[in-house]
RNA sequence: GCGUCCGUAGCUCAACUGGAUAGAGCGUUGGCCUCCGAAGCCAAAGGUUGUGGGUUCGACCCCCGCCGGACGCACCA
C-alpha cells in the first residue's frame, strides 16, 4: 500500500517537472493548523531560480492534481504548500488500511543482511552495557525482516581471549562444582578474579596463567576441553537472558570460529602487498587517506599473535564466502569507531564490495558520568536489572489487578517490566550517552512501554465485552466524523510512513516516538468517544478504529521486541 | 596535541536530517472515576537551544573560533 506521502510526492513530481530537476519532498506538518502534510519544494525552486517562492507555489498548484485526495492546497508562510486530507478520501483510505495485512507499510527491495550484535564475552557476566547492542540490534533485525529483507542475526561472541589463561588456571586449582552448576558465570568470574589478584602478587602464578594460555592456543586437549565447557556454561546462561529479553539469533559464531583463518589471511594480505612490516608488527597503512594516514591497522603483533582487527577481517571474509550478503551491519558502541573505520578500509582493499555499516550507539555512563567499564566488576548486571524490573512491575500488578492468579501476575510482570527496560533504551536517540538510572529504566508511567501496553489493554477489554458476531472486522461502513476519530485515523496512517524511516539512519526511537503519539492520540479518542454505547453505524466505525489501533500497537511493539498483554 | 561524539525546561530526553510559535515524560500546582480499565485524560508554570561570529528567505541542525564533557589515537578485546 502506497503511503500518502509518496502519493503526494508522486503528484508533485509531475507538477514541478516543468521547472527542471528537483525531487519534491513531503513531510507531516508541525501544527494541525497548517493541514496534515506540507512541502517546501516551491522555496527550493525559488532559491534555484532566484524567484518569488509564493509565485512559484502558485504555479505549482495550478499544475498540481490532488483532487480526490486533499482540499485545495494552501500557500502559507514563506512559501509552504499545505495539504489537508479530505474526509471522503480519509474514509476510503481508512477502510483499505483495515484490510491491509502490512498495516500500510510497503515492502522494500529485498536485501540480504548480516547483522552483528550483542557479542558478550564468555566467562564474564552480561551487564547493563550489553543491553544497547542487544536490543537495538534485535529491533533492527525485526524491522528489516518486516520490510522484507533477509536477515542473518549473528552473535559474535567474545569466546577467545587472554582472560582464558587465568580462568583455566583457576579452574584447575579452585573450582567449586556446586557453584559452577548453580551460577556458572559467577563462578568463572570468581576463578578469574582470584587468579588475577594472585598473579599480581606472585610471579609464578602469573607465569602459570600464561602457560595455560599458550597451551590453550596451541591446542592442548585438556585446556581446550575446559575452555569448551566455559563457553557452554556461559552460553547457557546468556540464553536465559536472551529468552527473557525475547532476543533471537540465527548464528552464534564466536571469535574462536575464525582462529584457523587468521594466519592464512595475514599471509594473503602480505603477499598481495596490502599489509607490510613495521616496527616488527604486520600492519596495513592508509597513506592515501589523510584522516588515517598515521593510523595503521595492526593485524599481527611482534610476538606473532593476532589481534581484534585480524579476527574481524577474517569474519568479514567468512561472511562474504558463506552468505554473499549485500550488507553487513555492526551494532557496536561508538568508542569503536576508529577500529571499524580501519577494518572496513582494509576490507575494501581486499576487494569487499558488500556495504559495511557501523551502527554506533552512545555509552551508558555511571553515576559519575564516566563510562561504565566492562572490566570493573561493579557494574550493574543485566540479570539484576531484569529481575528488579520484573519485581517492580509485579508490585504494581498486585496493586492494580489483585484478582488475577499468581501465574497471570508473574507473566504480566515480565511483559511489563522487560518491556519498560527495552523501551527506555529504544525510545532514546541512538547516539546519546545516558547515565544509568534504575528509576528511569524501570519507570512504568508517562512515556514508557506500559503506557503503550495500557492503550492496547483498554482496547482488548472493550472487545471482551462485545458478543462474538456482533461486530466483524472489515464489515463496517460508517464514517469518521468526530475530531478525535479523525486525528486517530490520520495517526494510524502514519505507521506506514514511519517504519521504513527506522532503517534510513537506524533509529528505533522514531518508531518508539510514533507509537507513543499513537497511544496518546488513542487515549484522547477513548476519553472523548464512547465506543460500546454509541449508536450504529458510529459504534462499528469506532470499533474499527479500536481494532486497527490495537493491531498497529501490537505490531509496532513487536518490532521493538515488546509484547502486548491482554490484561495488566 | 590530533580525531570522533556531545552540550536543549529544575531532572531525563525529543525535535521527521535546513522549515512555520523548540516538544514530551518525571517533578511541582490545580481539575476529571454513579460512563468501555485512572499504568489514563485536561490545564498551568517552566527556554536567549553552552558561548561569540558567519552562511540564507529561514539555523538546535551547516561553517569558523572559544568554554565544558565523554571517548579514541601501534601490538587488549
Amino acid at each position: 500500500m502506497q503511503t500518502l506521502i509518496s502519493l503526494l510526492e508522486e503528484r508533485l513530481r509531475t507538477a514541478v517537472s516543468y521547472a527542471g530537476e528537483i525531487e519534491p519532498r513531503v513531510t507531516g506538518t508541525a501544527d494541525p493548523r497548517f493541514g496534515d502534510y506540507q512541502t517546501n519544494v516551491a522555496m527550493l525552486l525559488a532559491k534555484q531560480q532566484r524567484a518569488n517562492p509564493r509565485q512559484i507555489a502558485t504555479q505549482i498548484i495550478e499544475r498540481l492534481d490532488v483532487s480526490g485526495i486533499c482540499e485545495t492546497p494552501e500557500i502559507a508562510g514563506a512559501g509552504f504548500i499545505n495539504f489537508r486530507i479530505n474526509t471522503a478520501f480519509l474514509n476510503r483510505r481508512f477502510n483499505e488500511l483495515c484490510h491491509d495485512e502490512m498495516l500500510g507499510v510497503s515492502r522494500a527491495k529485498p536485501k540480504k543482511i548480516v547483522l552483528d550484535f550483542s557479542g558478550p564475552n564468555i566467562a564474564k557476566p552480561m551487564h547493563v552495557g550489553h543491553i544497547r547492542s542487544t536490543i537495538i540490534g534485535d529491533t533492527l533485525a525485526r524491522v528489516a525482516r518486516f520490510l522484507g529483507h533477509e536477515v542473518i542475526a549473528d552473535n559474535h561472541l567474545g569466546d577467545w581471549g587472554t582472560q582464558f589463561g587465568k580462568v583455566i588456571y583457576g579452574w584447575k586449582n579452585w573450582r567449586d562444582e556446586a557453584a559452577l552448576a548453580a551460577r556458572p558465570v559467577e563462578e568463572l568470574v570468581r576463578l578469574y578474579k582470584k587468579a588475577n589478584a594472585l598473579s599480581e602478587q606472585d610471579e609464578t602464578v602469573l607465569r602459570a596463567c600464561r602457560d595455560e594460555l599458550v597451551k590453550l592456543q596451541g591446542g592442548d586437549a585438556e585446556n581446550i576441553a575446559i575452555w569448551r565447557q566455559c563457553v557452554e556454561l556461559s552460553w547457557h546462561e546468556f540464553e536465559q537472558m536472551y529468552a527473557l529479553l525475547d532476543v533471537h539469533f540465527d548464528k552464534h559464531l564466536g571469535e574462536s570460529s575464525y582462529n584457523d583463518r587468521l594466519a592464512p589471511l595475514v599471509a594473503k594480505l602480505e603477499s598481495t602487498g596490502i599489509a607490510e612490516q613495521s616496527e616488527g608488527a604486520t600492519c596495513v597503512f592508509f597513506r592515501d587517506d589523510s584522516a588515517l594516514a598515521d593510523k595503521p591497522c595492526l593485524i599481527r603483533k611482534t610476538d606473532g599473535g593476532f589481534l581484534y582487527a585480524t579476527t574481524d577481517l577474517a569474519t568479514i571474509e567468512y561472511r562474504i564466502e558463506r552468505w554473499n550478503p549485500d550488507e553487513i551491519w555492526y551494532v557496536v558502541g561508538a568508542p569503536q569507531a576508529l577500529h571499524f573505520e580501519q577494518v572496513f578500509g582494509v576490507a575494501r582493499k581486499m576487494g569487499v564490495t558488500a556495504q559495511l555499516r557501523f551502527i554506533p550507539f552512545g555509552s551508558i555512563l555511571g553515576e559519575d558520568r564516566k563510562l561504565m567499564k566492562t572490566r570493573s566488576g561493579d557494574n550493574v548486571q543485566l540479570r539484576e536489572l531484569l529481575e528488579e524490573a520484573q519485581q517492580r512491575a509485579r508490585a504494581v500488578v498486585e496493586q492494580k489487578n489483585a484478582a488475577l492468579s499468581d501465574e497471570e501476575k508473574n507473566e504480566i510482570a515480565t511483559v511489563i517490566g522487560i518491556g519498560a527496560v527495552k523501551y527506555a533504551d529504544l525510545s532514546q536517540a541512538r547516539m546519546t550517552d545516558y547515565v544509568f538510572s534504575w528509576d528511569k529504566m524501570l519507570s512504568l508511567q508517562g512515556n514508557t512501554a506500559p503506557y503503550l501496553q495500557n492503550a492496547f489493554v483498554r482496547i482488548r477489554s472493550i472487545f471482551r465485552k462485545i458478543e462474538t458476531g456482533s461486530w466483524e472486522a472489515g464489515k463496517e461502513d460508517g464514517a469518521l466524523a468526530e475530531p478525535s476519530e479523525i486525528s486517530l485515523a490520520k495517526k494510524l496512517m502514519q505507521f506506514g510512513e514511519t517504519v521504513p524511516l527506522v532503517l534510513d539512519d537506524f533509529r528505533p526511537n522514531i518508531l518508539a516516538n510514533y507509537l507513543y503519539e499513537l497511544a496518546n492520540t488513542f487515549h484522547g479518542f477513548y476519553e472523548a468517544c464512547p465506543v460500546l454505547k454509541a449508536d450504529e453505524p458510529m459504534r462499528s466505525t469506532r470499533l474499527a478504529l479500536c481494532d486497527l489501533t490495537a493491531r498497529v500497537l501490537e505490531r509496532g511493539l513487536s518490532l521493538l521486541g515488546i509484547r502486548a498483554p491482554e490484561k495488566m
